[in-house]
RNA sequence: GCUCCGGUGGUCUAGCGGUUAGGACGCCUCCCUUUCACGGAGGAAAUCGAGGGUUCGAAUCCCUUCCGGAGUACCA
């Protein structure tokens, strides 16, 4: 049989690093096995459902490289793939008529008021909460019919049977056994006719075929509930493996109240979708070598249930940056460009950094990128600076100097340099030296700035190449002089020198 | 409270009865070098949550305990 997998978020909001992680597991699983990977709606909580972050699901996806062969978006054979739709089209409705009639669900007519007193009561007296019988589970035909006529709403229940031990086969953590007397009856049908995530997800992953649910480890405790659904139906249950929690850094689980969280946040932040990708792919999996720099790809060749950590991560937001870092000095240039353009154009990028305005990050040199004509500066800019930058915000800042001449320059290494006696000569003979444009590689700038340390006795290639250095870019560090300049070109520089000779 | 899960350097992890407990991030030192990075070489940092067993031998198996986390809704 063949593997057949499912993301089913619900649209509640934009889809944070978690959600994400678990996204990918699915979609590395899928490629590992060659199977299908399937994208299913779970919105059958009308009043939380997030109007159109659907599209922030799919646009988070599509973001970190994850695939999906079916479902949202993608079409197959068990649509709809959004359950309110499927609920709507009657799809759930057998299903659970076929447990009432088996007596493994009963109708339940309690109202709001009396189960918050169930609870009330079963927590003063030191008891577990939750719904292990009330009045309902057990109650006469009669009563049912007597609650219905009076029009109270009623709800389906699934009947958890008593004194059994319940086995749950997780593919991480192993045989876990609950006894199932410690298990309430949940709720299948809502009063509203829709059906709970319980019974919804579980039919749909039964009519869908999936063969293996990988889900976070909030379900851990729910599982048990969901073989037993599976049972009553007379269903084989898949797989269920159970991802742990990846926490803050004050040790809870990852929610919005940690900042940027959603996987979306990190795009506007500058991240590469491969980056992120890779990293929440190490919180809770591991590879096995010592490899850990991966494509999907490569990570999908590598996927092995056996490899997921039973315990819980947390998120480092350091080992992120370093390994953005990586995949960026791992991109050719004209990829990492586009990336780079991607971003620039993006409108999400400006209205980001707006609302962040102490973040250090150079808007107009960013925009630059967004401006067409002049790729073969921008692709000079990239490579230039794509050693020593982190984001694909920092490309702003980083690459600037390409686009403009300063403005300023840094107050610390201008005071240093106006000190040294040999500055106005060097910036003097250097802007002298350069005469023509026409074929000036990296080693003629670098001839020219040699001659000019040699004839002014100048011990060290310091004392000239720092100089010109904050005259051309207005900072004390940056990418190698002599590539620089070939970059910007004679012209420009003497231009610069002058300008800087005459601010000294 | 109840149920379940977890616990290897600050962080992510390797490890499945015998290792000087390995790697990565971060941190520190040095090298490279025109700066900053990158790269390279080293270093500090874990008595494997704790206490008991089992065993010739335990991070690895068993028990207890502590701490942490998740769930405990007509939310997912």
């Amino acid at each position: 049989m063949s593997v057949r997998v499912r993301y089913a978020p619900s649209p509640t909001g934009s889809p944070h690093v978690g959600n994400i992680r678990t996204a990918l597991f699915n979609d590395l699983f899928a490629r590992r096995h060659g199977g299908t990977n399937i994208l299913r709606i779970e919105d059958t909580d009308r009043s939380r459902s997030v109007p159109g972050c659907e599209a922030d699901i799919v646009e988070s996806l599509k973001y970190v490289g994850i695939q999906w062969q079916e479902g949202y978006g993608a079409g197959g054979d068990c649509g709809p793939y959004v359950q309110s739709e499927r609920s709507l089209a009657g799809l759930y409705d057998p299903h659970w008529n076929r447990l009432i009639e088996s007596g493994f669900a009963y109708w339940a007519f309690d109202t709001p008021q009396e189960l918050e007193e169930m609870r009330k009561s079963q927590t003063d007296q030191g008891l577990a909460t939750g719904y292990f019988g009330g009045a309902w589970r057990d109650a006469s035909e009669v009563e049912r019919e007597k609650a219905r006529a009076e029009g109270r709403p009623g709800v389906v229940r699934l009947r958890i049977p008593r004194d059994e031990t319940i086995i749950v086969m997780d593919g991480v953590r192993g045989k876990i056994e609950y006894p199932s007397n410690t298990l309430d009856d949940p709720v299948l049908i809502k009063s509203d006719g829709m059906p709970t995530y319980h019974f919804a997800a579980m039919v749909d992953d039964h009519l869908m075929g999936v063969t293996h649910i990988f889900r976070g480890e909030e379900w851990l405790g729910s599982a048990p509930k969901h073989i037993v659904l599976f049972k009553s139906l007379g269903w084989d249950p898949p797989e269920m493996v159970h991802l742990p929690v990846i926490k803050g850094r004050d040790g809870s689980k990852l929610s919005k109240r940690h900042g940027d969280t959603a996987a979306l946040d990190f795009r506007r932040q500058g991240y590469l979708g491969v980056a992120l990708a890779n990293f929440i792919a190490l919180i809770g999996w591991s590879p096995g070598g010592d490899k850990e720099v991966m494509s999907i790809n490569e990570m999908a060749e590598a996927f092995e249930i056996r490899g997921i950590q039973p315990s819980s991560g947390v998120f480092d937001l350091d080992k992120l940056m370093w390994m953005q870092g990586v995949h960026v000095r791992g991109m050719d240039t004209g990829s990492l460009l586009s990336e780079v353009k991607g971003y620039a154009s993006n409108p999400e990028t400006e209205s980001y950094w707006a609302a962040h305005p102490d973040s250090g990050v150079n808007m107009r040199g960013l925009s630059y990128f967004a401006d067409d004509s002049r790729h073969d500066l921008q692709a000079s800019a990239v490579e230039l600076v794509k050693e020593r930058v982190t984001t694909l915000a920092d490309f702003g800042k980083a690459s600037l100097f390409v686009l403009e001449a300063p403005s300023s320059y840094e107050e610390a290494a201008l005071v240093k340099w106006k000190a040294v006696p040999t500055t106005s000569q060097v910036v003097q003979s250097v802007a002298e030296g350069l005469t023509t444009d026409a074929g000036m590689g990296p080693s003629d700038f670098e001839g020219l700035l040699r001659s000019v340390q040699t004839s002014l006795r100048i011990e060290k290639l310091g004392p000239v190449v720092h100089p010109v250095r904050l005259a051309l870019t207005g900072a004390s560090t940056g990418p190698g002089l002599f590539e620089l300049m070939a970059v910007l070109g004679s012209t420009d520089c003497r231009e610069r020198l002058e300008r800087f000779l005459a601010d000294l």
